[in-house]
DNA sequence: CCCATACTGATAACGATTCTCATTATCCTA
DNA sequence: TAGGATAATGAGAATCGTTATCAGTATGGG
């Protein structure tokens, strides 16, 4: 299955104040959470780091890897393949990204700072990803898991299916006529 | 992560008449089925195909494909590795397996005839695999997805936990004596 | 029994990811 | 501001699960 790239739609507060959300603004919380994180253990901070948070960020969505070092290798050729991702499993470690692995064998990493908790939907046919909330399921789960004498610690939650504009353009759509 | 194969609880039909489930009649209904689909699309079948599909239901439960080459070349040192990844997606195909990928990256089959459609815990502790079936949540996927635009085809869900077994075994459990 | 053709086994190849290790960069200290 | 301890890097080898290749074998209809 290939896998397109896309974000849901971005939530806006209603405030309007922090709705600047190009990139450029995440970017700079992330390296500044990052920093902090890797001083905390006495860590350093490398140019590749800074280069791959910033692409990263630029990219926006449900990031491959493979995607993502061929955007940082056109800005800096030398950044390695091994770099990129032991950095993003670093910055999934200190909460800035989350890795997602669907049904396609490779990991994926999404910006996290100052996103809630989804699930997703993913279009069999064009690959789109779309995200949702929904509580009531939330809750089902815990209720589910709880009656098994399990305590959740996390979940997957997938749909997968066909998106309106793909439905739209197939076959066995009743237009007799071509 | 380890993940230890175990069924959730098998249903009995309140009648008792089919109720006998050791692997053994399962087995047998399922290379009966085997053999209809495959000669319907003039394939052959082999004293292989037989081994494996007998050797798969005898495990139960949720197979890592490894551990069936294991059991399989115990009965049959020289069926090839290839051979039952051959075997196995054949058996998703003709609906008597379905395949299923946890975070751990490997494929683990799940027989299935008879069976009903239905989620899964995962133990983080023991890695003790629970089924459970919720109309509710299904419901709501559908619905969910509906209001995105999509067609729900196939879902994946996924708890993943502690069970009270593990629990109980944990640190933090507030026993002040050892 | 014969033959077309599906199936098999062994192994090479694969894609995603991780490891290794020699080299380089960072940053704390004097 | 130089020195040094040590973290980070790059390049490529290694790993893991799985699939492809291809020559040899088995099946089953005629």
């Amino acid at each position: 299955m290939r896998i397109v790239i896309s974000m849901g739609s971005r939530r806006r507060s209603g405030t309007g104040v922090e709705a600047a959300t190009d990139g450029k603004g995440e970017a700079r919380t992330a390296l500044l959470r990052l920093g902090a994180w890797l001083e905390e253990r006495g860590l350093k901070h490398s140019r590749q780091r800074d280069v791959i948070v910033e692409t990263f960020y630029g990219m926006g969505g449900h990031v491959p890897v493979d995607g993502l070092v061929a955007r940082v290798r056109a800005l800096d050729a030398r950044v390695s393949v091994a770099t990129v991702y032991r950095t993003m499993k670093l910055l999934a470690e200190c909460g800035i990204a989350v890795p997602r692995r669907f049904d396609d064998g490779q990991t994926r990493y999404e910006p996290s700072t100052g996103r809630s908790h989804h699930d997703h939907l993913i279009c069999t046919g064009c690959g789109r990803i779309v995200e949702f909330e929904n509580e009531r399921i939330e809750e089902l789960q815990i209720r589910v898991a709880r009656s098994h004498g399990f305590e959740v610690e996390s979940h997957k939650l997938e749909l997968y299916g066909r998106c309106d504009r793909c439905r739209r353009a197939e076959p066995g759509a009743r237009d007799p006529r071509p």
